[in-house]
DNA sequence: CGACGGCTTGACGCTAATCAATATACGTGG
DNA sequence: CCACGTATATTGATTAGCGTCAAGCCGTCG
């Protein structure tokens, strides 16, 4: 049974709203260019973040799940820049950017929450990006699994034993690969004896030599 | 002259701190791991900040120049993640975070300017995503000095006429390239007579061709 | 049942990395 | 001041790694 992510912040059982949103698999929470009006924790299920660049490209630049916060790219300009779509069927909490203001005037540890999300989100950034711009493709498979195996142990799910949500090519366009490559990667990994993988169950036999697979051009 | 990079926030010239501080070409303002205590608005001068993995390697993550804010990526953790070295001599004012704090407690505008220069962060990160992950090497190189310029336009500086204050291998780094592919690139910019390009200094002879080459595969 | 979407695997090609040589500017100390 | 060593940039030759194109498999849904 899924467990509730950590509550990491106040935010995900404030008073500060009730309200609830329920999402279809395929269904987008937001898009590029919405209005910003709130934010989201995820409560249930699983989400990517799409970015979209003027040429029309698409490019998945996040993954998120129960405990996760959703929306923070809207904070600044008024607009969502990504989109966020579940991977399943998948629920939020909705937390009105008007409410969320009006609370955090007169709770200042909540703002400070805030901060504290919106810097995470940074961090993660900064993650993706030395990922992207120094990594092989092993590597960046390598980080990519052993990253969702923590976050998945962080909310009570096996470590080891795990169920992708997301399709090759979504994990391909999120690691800079294409999904052809991903699917070699997973190949190898299995011959290897560091993987089993059948589909989108992925079972990790042997973490060390994933965790050398990160590091060495091998 | 170096014009005072536009005002965004009330950040750079709040009554909140006077402090300043001056940097040598080459030094420090922080490193990763260092303590976050402060936020620091560029004044005068060129910074890039780098992130190091766990295997030590090391990656350019971005380029601040007047009006810019570094050190964001220290308030989720209490840890700076990145570090932020001087590219020429500068100087920037320092915003002690505790004071800070205290302001934000008496004005919400300034909370909400830090809020807003924390999701400008984020949106950075995205577009350097999105040109990690999704650009070819040309396309990259196009997108950083289309960037650079309109920094530079905004700050009252020549549009198509600069010096760039890094060197190759710095872009390379950023860029998720080898040196020597971007001294190619900037040869074949100049010979296609989209540049001019002389070691450092830039003028961009023809935008419209730059421009293309960020969409085109060509 | 057939069509379709997601995954795997193979053969081939191209892009950018690697290795290497040379050139140029810069700072340092004699 | 010049000589030297060092950092930076350019360019060429070669190679490796990932992308592209293509075929086939499996499971699902209409």
């Amino acid at each position: 049974m899924p467990a509730l992510g950590e509550c990491r912040t106040q935010f995900e059982d404030s008073q500060v709203s009730g309200l609830r949103r329920r999402l279809k698999r395929g269904q987008a929470l937001f898009r590029a260019g919405d209005p910003f009006s709130a934010l989201y924790t995820v409560r249930q299920g699983f989400f990517k973040t799409c970015i979209v660049d003027d040429a029309g490209r698409e490019q998945v630049s996040g993954f998120y799940m129960a405990g996760d916060t959703l929306g923070l790219d809207g904070l600044g300009m008024g607009n969502h820049d990504v989109a966020a779509v579940a991977l399943e069927d998948s629920e939020v909490r909705v937390l009105p950017f008007s409410m969320l203001e009006r609370a955090m005037r007169e709770n200042a540890s909540l703002l400070r929450d805030l901060n504290a999300e919106l810097a995470r989100e940074i961090a993660r950034g900064q993650g993706v990006m030395m990922l992207l711009g120094s990594l092989a493709s092993a590597e960046r498979l390598a980080s990519f699994l052993i990253g969702l195996s923590q976050r998945l142990v962080a909310r009570g799910y096996s470590p080891s034993d795990f169920h992708l949500r997301m399709s090759r090519e979504e994990i391909g366009s999120y690691l800079g690969l294409k999904l052809e490559t991903v699917s070699r990667l997973f190949s190898s990994f299995a011959r290897e004896g560091v993987l089993e993988v059948d589909k989108r169950h992925v079972r990790i036999v042997d973490v060390r030599k994933l965790e050398r697979r990160v590091r060495s051009p091998a």
